[in-house]
DNA sequence: GCCTCGCATGTGTGATCACAATCCGGTATG
DNA sequence: CATACCGGATTGTGATCACACATGCGAGGC
């Protein structure tokens, strides 16, 4: 079964040009783990596997390294970041203020078929977890959220946000692959319970505590 | 007399490329409303008025176009952004959400140096409000804030924040132009004086509506 | 006088190239 | 056996070019 997948928020539309295409590719590789931290990337690489040259991969990477996807090193060359344990705990810190207020913004906004929605895609989470599947599992855990947070109607945020999840992509692979999970997140059940109840206090609470105790226990 | 200018979060350190300084550059006359909203610009232009080729331009823009610094039409022509009232408003309410967080976290590190250097790049803040010099004045805003968010230790958060002010660069321009100030935002006094005083309730709360006040009475 | 069509100009895009710096092998030396 | 060194291969950078397309101005028609 096909999960029901939220289009993302900062890549606003269309606009398919060869960059753009790059762009896209790398950021879903990015954010969805598929990459560990510290994996290097070569511009001439990026461009064969995309089929393009190095110019649209430049291009791509600028804007991935603007976003804090990747980093450079001081001699230019491009790789996933390596984030020590004080700025994993601020990245978490700054999701733990952006989403509440999201999901409290999109409260006022959700309806059942978002709750279903929400729901359908949570079962997809579990099954990654039973598959032993990280990226999956990262891809419908964000996808779980996101879904969420874009009823909030508030795109700048979302988009900031996503920067966040970006920047902690390849640690969140690193760090699933590290205390392999068996049981789906306990917390999704609360948020989905506190949009059902339209308990505002509530969905503050359980995403704020889902977003940090999956960073918690981390020690790099 | 020269204001004491605090350095700038997001660009780390030296790293000079020819794409670096044009970076620098656009960034710097966005961020401080050199810039009015839907101004157009040219890779050839800049890349002229920087002494580079196109290239280095085009790598700058695509790295500010990321941090919504700048915009793409549909035709990828690029310009200053033209906020709508909608956006104008989420983005002072992340400003709102940030800012006193960021705040807060300073105050414990807050000794009595940085509060006289935030003092004096406030009266360099009056000035400029007496010369009725926009830049100026935007400038030496950003720069009391951001003088204190620097204390916070919280590069990711302020990274986050300053992405905003990029945002809001040009509109803070136009909005400045519209409404002419005469006096010195009321709010610095406040927020010097929690300071002062260490109150975090009371530093939170000056910094908030120092926020949403500059940008409330805003009609586009 | 106003609108429409068409062409010249300007503009972004992507490919390619030359170049300098860096990295990474192996080899020689202590 | 460990370490320093050297040279070839790899990599990012910036310039330049050809091309497709959007834009805008001017001429012609209504």
């Amino acid at each position: 079964m096909q999960p029901i997948l939220a289009r993302s928020a900062l890549p606003d539309a269309p606009a398919q040009s060869a960059h753009d295409r790059v762009y896209r590719g790398l950021r879903q590789q990015v954010m969805h783990g598929e990459l560990t931290p510290g994996t290097a990337l070569t511009l001439r690489g990026i461009g064969k596997s995309f089929g393009v040259s190095m110019t649209p991969a430049r291009e791509a990477v600028r804007r991935l390294t603007a976003e804090g996807a990747l980093t450079f090193s001081a001699s230019g060359r491009v790789a996933t970041p390596e984030l020590n344990n004080e700025r994993i705990e601020e990245l978490a810190s700054i999701r733990a203020l952006l989403e509440p207020e999201l999901g409290s913004r999109a409260l006022r906004r959700a309806h059942l078929a978002l709750i279903d929605r929400m729901e359908s895609i949570n079962e997809a989470n579990a099954r990654a977890i039973r598959a032993q599947n990280p990226v999956d599992y990262i891809r419908t855990n964000l996808e779980f959220h996101r879904t969420l947070y874009l009823r909030a109607q508030s795109p700048a945020m979302l988009g900031l946000l996503e920067t966040v999840w970006l920047q902690l992509g390849p640690t969140m692979r690193a760090l699933y692959t590290r205390l392999r999970r068996t049981a789906a997140p306990p917390h999704h059940r609360l948020i989905l319970e506190a949009l059902r109840a339209g308990d505002d206090a509530a969905l503050r609470l359980a995403l704020r505590t889902d977003v940090t105790q999956g960073l918690r226990h981390l020690q790099v």
